[in-house]
This record gives C-alpha cells, structure tokens and sequence, in this order.
RNA sequence: GGCGGGUUGCCCGAGCGGCCAAUGGGAGCGGACUGUAAAUCCGUCGCGAAAGCUACAGAGGUUCGAAUCCUCUACCCGCCA
C-alpha cells in the first residue's frame, strides 16, 4: 500500500488550508472522489504558477481519483478581484479565444478514458452564459450575506484602496456557483487552487450546504513565492514564466528554473516535481554539500521542462544550454550541436557585406533593446562573441570568426546568450 | 445629477510657467565577488553617434516658452442627491 495522498501531500507541502482533513480522508479512502480546479483565462497561456493547482489534480488522478479541469469561460469575463485594483474587462472574443488555448493546455496534464478516474474538462460558461439574472439573484445570490463578503481581506483592501466595482464584487457567487454545479453534474466533493482561493472555495462549500444540504470539501495550496517573497514563476522583467513555447521558449523556461535560488529549489522540488522522498532527500545533500554543482536546480529545470515541453524538447534545451554555458571553445562543437542550440536560444540574422559591428549584432540578436543599450553593454564590459569579451564598439565579425562559416554565438553579461546567424 | 480630487517613465511616487528627459524609491540591466545562487558593493537605466526627436491620459488654447495655466473629452476616486 502506497503512501495516503493526503499525506504526500503534506509532507510536499501543498497544504495551506483546507475543511475537516479526517473527513475528505474517509471520503477519499471510500473509493474515486471527484474534485475540481478552475483556471481563468485572464492571458493567452497558462503560466508557471497555475502549475500547483494542475499539479494537484494530477497528483490526486494517480492517487485513483477523479480530476475536473474547469476553464473559467464565465468567471474570466468577470475576473476575480484582486489586491492592486480593478481589472479591465476583455472582449468576449478575447476571452473565448484564451479559453480554448488554455484548455488545451489544461489537457496535457491529466489523463482521459472511460475509467472511473478518467478526466473530464469542464467550462462554466456552459452552465453560466445563458443564466437568467433573476433566477441567479434569488436562488444564488440570496444564499450570500454581504456582510461576510465585506468582511473579506481582498475586498477590505481594495476599499481602502481604489474601490471596486459590483461586477468583481460578484465574483464569489460565480465561482461559488461553479462548485455547485458541479457537484451535482458530477458528484464532485473537492475543490482545489492556491490560497488566494480559500474565500472563493468556501463560498461554494457554503452555497451547496444550503442549497442542497451537501457537504464538500475545501483544499488549498500555498501561494508559491521565492525566499525574497515574490510570486513564484514571475521573473526577470516582472513578467510571467509561461507554458506557451511562442511566449517563454523552453530553453527560457529551463533556464528560469536552473537558476533557482538554494533557499528555494528543495521547496520547488516537493511541489512541482513528482520525484520520491529519498531522490529529493538526497538531492539535498547534494545542495549542502556541493552547492557548487546546482544538482538539484538541474534536476528541477530537467523534471519541470520534461513535464511542460516533453523529454525531446528537454534534452534540445539541455544539449543547448552545456554548449552555450560550457564556457569551453565553441570551435570545438560539432555543428549540429551548435545548430541545435541556435535554435533554443534567440536568434537573428545579418549579412557579413554590411558589416555589422558589435552593437549591432546585439540589437538584431534581441540581446540589447536599442543601439544605446548595446553601446552601453560593451562599454560595461558585458560583451562576448564566440566567448570573448568584446571591448570595441566598432568590432566587426571577420570571416574566420564565423563557426562553422555561419554562426556568431553572442553573450551579454554572465547568461543572456544569442546566437546570429551570418549571410556572407 | 451636483460638488470636489485624481490620471507623470516598467511599478510606486515628487514636480516652482523657463535651470525638466523630468527628484526619490523599487524592479531591470552590466561589473566585482561566487556556484548561470543569495547577500553586498560599484555603475547604468526614453530614442539617437550627434544635431536633435519623442514623452508627463487625449484634443485644443494662452504664452517668447507649459508636465506645470485655461477649455473640452475619456477614465478613475470620494462626498452629496
């Protein structure tokens, strides 16, 4: 008999807050249960951090349990308050468009068939785009007091701050009302997401108890942020670690996790991967014993990117990134290799008859914003073509620069590598 | 509907009609140190080689000259009805 899922859970780390744990562990040991994440589609692609939540839903399928994904059609046309203000509202068009893209990236981490356990993928516009409003008002939202919902912190929040509008404000009873349905479509007793989701967890659990008189269970993760406190997955710019290859590329996405600090990678290993006990054990050996070698950050890009992008896009990145990182004679990479790995990171292409000195090969590589920027970097001395610092701003590729007669590998500062194709 | 307040660079936020491309903080970026880590320190941070150009919600106006004054528009906030 394998380890209790709820346990596994615990010592992982992914539970923040949840109803009567003795309860949904009778429940979940009385065979399959059903339970349910949404995902709103507030952007074009799911980002690293919804990753717990799927994560979750994953976990508990393999554990013999009954996953739904929900995409928050509805939901994502209204948009969950948050903290730093009101939202603008997207186009019903937009937010249909997002929806399908995210779907179809919800439905990569969980498994259909006709098992008890198999998938279902949900979308609560079904239930909610043809609601009538009064029907809504009287059998929903009678059920929900406004001085509780007042008393929320998001909501605390942002009436001390900017104030928010009745359309966020109402929220709660949607997603409160998506719980409900679906325990009645499918039997569903668990609702799952991030802490930020307890209120709106509990507003369903609530809702279904004195509508129907059911009772359903509540479970959340923590909010993932790095030791510094800052949300999991945003990075470099502030922006977004996404799924979407067209968005993050996967050697982006790799490199993201590979630099992971020590405070955090044993953490991310725990929730993000679904390495055993003892393999993460003695991976945190290895971080306090030779810190130097980053197995586990290794480990945890290798693992994160086979799970998002597949193992043959994973070992392209690898291969990829030990030759851009090697340090060593990029003369010496074979040139399937070296193509290989151009084709991870950005890339452009210039003709060697126009000249083109370092500022601008760092310009149309993507590694400098503007011409100025690029002047700058050379001047700060962050420069590299082919691993060697370039110091003159008018240098110039000559042809037996050219590796393998094409390719200029570029590198701005310590890990922002480029490659450049060469026209001659 | 009435009255009042607000809209500044990635974010927060200062800004006297000329000395404002715009104080300060954060983020970001480069360097040193290291381990493609953290912390720290240093530098940098609209575009342009420069002349100069584009910028302070949008559109007009006053002025030799406006982010700073006036008018209108949009959006946000508060109070009153």
């Amino acid at each position: 008999m394998s380890e209790h899922i709820l346990d596994e859970l615990s010592w992982r780390g992914l539970i923040a807050q949840s109803t009567d744990l003795d309860a949904l562990r009778r429940d979940l040991d009385a065979g399959p249960l059903t339970l349910y994440a949404g995902f709103d589609p507030t952007a074009p692609s799911l980002h690293a951090g919804n990753l717990v939540p799927l994560l979750l839903l994953r976990r508990f399928q393999r554990a013999g349990h009954r996953p739904i994904v929900l995409a928050g059609g509805a939901t994502g046309m209204i948009g969950d308050p948050r903290d730093t203000g009101e939202r603008t509202l997207n186009t019903l068009d937009v937010v249909a468009e997002w929806a399908g893209r995210i779907r179809g990236q919800l439905e990569r981490f969980v498994d259909f068939d006709d098992s008890p356990t198999g998938a279902i993928v949900a979308n609560n516009l079904d239930w909610t785009g043809q609601l009538p409003v009064l029907e809504f008002m009287r059998d929903i939202g009678k059920h929900f007091s406004i001085n509780v919902m007042l008393a929320r912190e998001t909501v605390k929040r942002r009436l001390d701050g900017d104030g928010m509008s009745y359309t966020e404000f109402s929220y709660l009873l949607l997603q409160s009302h998506d719980y409900l349905q679906l325990s009645r479509k499918h039997d569903c007793r668990l609702q799952v997401g991030g802490a930020d989701q307890w209120g709106n967890i509990l507003g369903g659990v609530d809702l279904a108890r004195r509508v129907d008189g059911t009772s359903l269970h509540a479970l959340t993760a923590p909010l993932v942020t790095d030791a510094e406190g800052r949300k999991f997955g945003k990075s470099t710019g502030g922006g977004n670690v996404w799924l979407d290859p067209a968005m993050t590329s996967p050697y982006a996405w790799f490199q993201y996790f590979v630099n992971v600090g020590d405070a955090d990678v044993l953490r991310y290993l725990r929730m993000f991967t679904f390495l055993s006990r003892e393999e993460i054990d003695a991976l945190e050996q290895d971080t306090q014993e030779r810190p130097h070698l980053r197995a586990a950050q290794r480990r945890l890009a290798e693992e994160f990117t086979t799970l998002v992008h597949g193992e043959r896009e994973t070992q392209q990145v690898i291969a990829a990134s030990q030759a851009l990182f090697g340090r060593g004679e990029l003369r010496d990479l074979d040139e399937s290799t070296l193509v290989a790995a151009m084709a991870e990171a950005p890339t452009g292409t210039v003709r060697l008859d126009e000249a083109p000195t370092i500022v601008d090969l760092l310009v149309t590589s993507g590694l400098a914003d503007s011409r100025g920027a690029a002047r700058r970097t050379v001047k700060e001395g962050g420069a590299y073509v082919n691993n060697a610092k370039i110091v003159d701003e008018e240098w110039h590729p000559a042809p037996e620069d050219l590796l393998h007669g094409t390719w200029l590998v570029l590198r701005r500062g310590k890990r922002n590598t480029a490659g450049v194709r060469v026209q001659r």
